[in-house]
DNA sequence: TATGAATGAGAGTTCATTCAT
DNA sequence: AATGAATGAACTCTCATTCAT
């Protein structure tokens, strides 16, 4: 006897877990309306197409960890427990939600294989940046009792996300970006 | 009178826009095919399959970019040198590939709407964090003359990057995550 | 407060509005529904299924046309009014049930420059009709004052209906149709 | 070896077949490419469509039918010669395409009982005729040896094809439509 | 080696029909 | 009697892949 809109809310989950674990291309109506257990047909009477359906859950899932996020800050008195509840936050969302994870990345049509050289490519990278880390505290440029690695992940995290921002999000010249503002600050840090 | 490898080059080129444009499952291999100026079957005398010039694609550019990064690292002396180089890359290499970036996130099965929402969803949740340095600056916690949206990406940005390291690429059991010592190392910045 | 036959007729009046706006199969059992102003199962309690439904606006038109017809030609004493009474039921009826002859034409799968060539193929044939009458007025083999178009529809509607008549309804070896027998006729009316 | 027009025509010839078998909605893709002896995709390599294959047969068979007609005119020196070979061709054409016209009514949507129905509802709109032109010929009003079952033909196929033409192909306000015309052709005709 | 015509598995989607209410 | 949510059979069309040339 569910109403409407909690046969949605079933319709989703069961997405989200065929969608994670096949893709959006791997993923089957069919599949999905037997993860539901419902007729094909009846998925229809609550998405207009699977395109639909999928940028449902999409909504759904970025709310779902704003919302948590938002909640998280708020819980904090002083910046620094704010930051902390993020930083749990953040992995816990992760943790529990590694099928829409998944989702995000079509990490699916890729092979096995594949996916262990990707993860090689992803460390080789962050090694650098932990490389210039140690050269640099080797150096007396960055205080001694840095950890290397958080080190490593707030450079190429923030770098990233600052690249991101600047060229993807909120576009401008190239010449105008100001590299030094956001070095500054990570630098601040690390010293 | 192109040699193997240059044609192979060539099909990988044309496939890089071809993928781009239309996503993964969207690129057809006779697009491919006719953007690379052979013919259809040919592909397959160079890559097995589909899947298999995507994974070469990927490969391709992910080394790319790793290879870039860390010369521009070279090319610095003090550690802020490097990090402004790569800083600079990182916006460089995003600017100038911004096809490839298309393919990691299969942006193509969006539709315009949904995409416009979820670079909404996106602002919302970094201005979260910006409200939150706003907050602690008048509170005195951090420095004043601290440029609040560069404070925002260097958080957002190495917590992100944190979790998924400690979830998705290095697992360890969410008790045992360090999240103070990131959260040190953000402050220290910050004050 | 409708009773149960006059329910069932307007069902009927509300299909044929629907079936030849769209065609047999492009007429969607819920649409016809909508239309009658019911619900979509309610259709179910008077006709057994949509091919049923369909052959029983066959009927009830055909029974119309039939009925009408064989009235307008008790309305007249002469044979010559009995003709014209015909003559004017037909086009009366054509132009009030244009809908219906849209459904007895499949015309709803044809795209509309379809419609336009067919329709343009239809005169070309009873061009060369008329290009054969004139040809025979010059020869003086009919009479001078005849109406060239109007005796094109005579033939060109007699010998079909003669043909369909004679190879579908009630078969006969090819051998044995008196084709002169029908020229006697037409040739008399035209001479 | 067949070239591609002589493929294209093969599969017109079993599409056809397969439509004037089950017509248009009833025939089924998988089907038409059985009957012409290849794979289902291959149609498609020669029809955009299953509409635009419909449509070709159409074109095919009325260009053929048109053609045929006209050829028939030419054979013959006196009008008579000319209408007989325009009756023989009528007749021999719908025997030898009794497929092609199957298709134009779409009669397989009806069961066999309909189609029985249908076939004396039409007989009884024809006796209608005979019936009248029996009456007016005991009243003398038309001459003794006329056959009534040709004049039925013409009478019945007169009219209907003057009135499609007056109302559905060159629309014209009813009251001017001009009867006495028509009935006066075959009237002479008749006497 | 290069090609592209041919293929057919496979998927999304529709809609006539059913049946619990 | 009336309904409409649920169903799943069945359809068209796509496109990666093959292979004869």
């Amino acid at each position: 006897m569910a109403s409407r809109e909690e046969k949605q809310t079933d319709i989703i989950k069961a997405s989200i877990r065929v969608f994670s674990e096949h893709g959006f291309d791997g993923a089957k109506m069919e599949s999905i309306a037997k993860e539901a257990g419902i007729g094909k047909g009846t998925i229809y009477e609550y998405f207009e197409s699977k395109e639909r359906l999928y940028e449902e859950i999409l909504k759904f899932s970025v709310e779902e960890y704003r919302l948590g996020l938002k909640e998280s800050m708020t819980r904090g008195e002083t910046i620094e427990e704010k930051l902390r509840n993020c930083a749990c936050f953040n992995t816990e969302f992760l943790n529990g939600h590694m099928d829409i994870v998944q989702i995000f990345m079509q990490v699916n049509i890729l092979s096995k294989e594949m996916r262990v050289q990707l993860f090689a490519e992803h460390l080789a990278i962050l090694k650098n940046y932990t490389e210039m880390v140690h050269a640099a505290k080797l150096k007396g440029e960055i205080r001694e009792d840095l950890d290397e690695e958080l080190a490593t992940y707030c450079i190429a995290g923030a770098l990233d996300l600052f690249s991101k921002q600047r060229v993807l999000m909120d576009p401008q010249p190239l010449a105008k970006i100001d590299h030094q503002g956001i070095v500054g600050v990570l630098l601040k840090g690390l010293k």
